[in-house]
DNA sequence: TCCCTTCTTGTAAACGATTACCGAGATCTA
DNA sequence: TAGATCTCGGTAATCGTTTACAAGAAGGGA
């Protein structure tokens, strides 16, 4: 498969290959005739530029590297998804790599992304400690930002929402249907979102007119949501109008195990979740949860790197989006 | 940010940078105490092989270009990470972009992955005629694979599902069940797995003891299982044992209309899907589905084109993968 | 001992672009 | 008209590897 290269365009458009160069990148510096036979050429070879030709000499590959814990996961798979039409924008690439949450894994990925030249990175750090080390080497050498979670003790760009102001907006709207007492079914804070949503609902549960006390850890599961329900049903004491819950998947099973208590949602209880996950608005009831904007999210972490990149933007950028409540039956009284 | 290059390392080893590079790549050909003090030199001044200039030398990225229609489609993503991961095995990178079902931008991405220089490619083709073209092209230059979908009137390699047989399945397995009559409620035949599962319906309907001949056919959304279910419903002719659907979702919203109207699953009338989506199990009753088997169709994917760029493997191979039936609560009488 | 392999090694030429630098005209200014 | 300035284009170096080639060293068989 042999290629068109540069040389042979200079030659049929009787310059040399610097003139064709010029030419076919921008064109400044170059007669406009000349730049024009060059054009044509190109045309007629069916000319393709090399990019890693260019990436060599240029030192730069507009290629992105980004690493997430797992693809198939919806969030991330959106993140991913908006990255790359972000990157392509740009009229870049993205490089993807999974850590399958794996720290290790982690750093070799992000090594290879280093080796490839990689001009810039976007992780989600698969591990609240040790994914640390190697994100801020890697972080040393290109531009870097962390994406959703972030590890601790770091200074490290990031953007990611705003977990407790989510959480705020959940709680108050719950308040303004009407709810009175209130309880919280999450996750035990084993990364930076799950400690920030149990933190931001222990701030806001002061707005709650009643008692909003009862706090439930697990993980963030779809059993872990009906376990923790079949706890408040069973408990006893009297069910709380309210349940926040650290994210869709946990609500979706409080949902389902309180509808086969018995339990009439919204009428007697409410539900909300964190993260509007795409089977939110097909549960029954349709849940109302706190949507990340992936979308917005995606294109700060990029626009946060390529300021470094091009502008030499602050290195310690932190980004907390405030995301919006999404209103659904589940809540509406 | 000034990198370590071969050069310092073989001057640090003292030898050659031709035998420097021979010991880090394979060290065939290089004395022992050679290989050694070159391992040991580049260990101590950290050294790290610039990716690109060795792609620009040997002519070889160790990178596979990807192109789906989008990314945050659960079955995509799947297919993604499976392709990710089998890519790592092999030591290469993932490039990855997409098409949002726009033929004209996956021949853009594609011109864009070629001109940097992927060995192979993996496409999901957004369209079943207008993808052809670019697809085509871009296959006479570097290893090629359509996966999941294929595109009208090529010979290229393909990978996929046996969709036929994935449908034969799920109705023997209904008539096992017991159904009687059966009915299909899929997509329009507008790209080829839609076509050939409802090919496979036909087919497969002849093992029905009952009447099976009913089709209802509009798009592969919830909504429109939603609308065939009431028109199952509201039809007046007795309701079929056994419904298939033409993927996941549209079962789930027969499943969701059945259910508001009164109808028993399975008793009634029994449910089966396609694709096994991550939901299907969480359903109310669990769905009964045919899983793709995403692993492998990426194993196989990636299988296809390394061969044809390492063993020249026969350029036009058409793998279909026989899925797996999942028999769940919603076919279980 | 001599010839013929087989190993190892270094030199230097790729790979295909971008770009520093310089010189030749063209244009402008006084 | 001379000198300064600007525009444009070519030559050649460069990016950091891999690899073709040639040559020297070592080993083996007759």
């Amino acid at each position: 498969m042999v290629s068109v290269t540069i040389k042979q365009v200079a030659e049929r458009a009787g310059v040399s290959v610097a003139t064709a160069s010029r030419a076919l990148s921008g064109g400044r510096g170059v007669r406009k005739a000349n730049r024009e036979a060059v054009l044509r050429a190109a045309e007629e070879l069916d000319y393709k530029p090399n990019a890693v030709a260019a990436a060599l000499r240029s030192r730069t590959t507009r290629t992105i590297g980004m690493v997430v814990p797992l693809i198939s996961n919806p969030f991330f798979s959106t993140l991913v998804e908006e990255v790359e039409r972000e990157a392509e924008l740009g009229d870049r690439c993205l490089l993807l790599a999974t850590s399958h949450y794996d720290p290790e894994a982690e750093a070799r990925r992000l090594r290879t992304l280093l080796d490839r030249q990689v001009d810039a990175l976007v992780v989600i750090p698969c591990h609240q400690e040790r994914s640390r080390e190697a994100f801020e080497a890697a972080a040393r050498r290109v531009p870097a930002v962390q994406l959703d979670l972030s590890v601790d003790g770091t200074t490290a760009s990031w953007v990611g929402v705003d977990n407790g102001a989510g959480i705020l907006r959940l709680v108050d709207h719950l308040v303004e249907q009407g709810a009175r007492s209130l309880a919280y079914i999450g996750s035990e804070p084993t990364d930076s979102s799950a400690r920030a949503r149990l933190d931001g609902y222990r701030r806001a549960s002061a707005r709650c007119p009643g008692p909003a006390d009862r706090v439930l850890l697990g993980d963030f599961s779809l059993e872990w949501g009906r376990a923790a329900a079949r706890r408040l049903l069973d408990g006893g004491a009297p069910l709380p109008d309210g349940v926040v819950c650290g994210n869709d998947t946990i609500a979706l099973g409080v949902l389902r195990e309180l509808s086969a208590g018995g339990v009439r949602v919204p009428a007697e209880v409410m539900v909300g979740g964190f993260d509007d996950i795409p089977f939110a608005a097909l549960a029954e009831p349709a849940l109302t949860t706190v949507r990340q904007p992936q979308d917005r999210l995606a294109a700060e972490a990029l626009r946060t790197v390529i300021g470094m990149l091009e502008g030499g933007a602050e290195p310690n950028r932190r980004v907390a989006v405030v995301p919006e409540l999404v209103a659904r039956a589940s809540t509406a009284r």
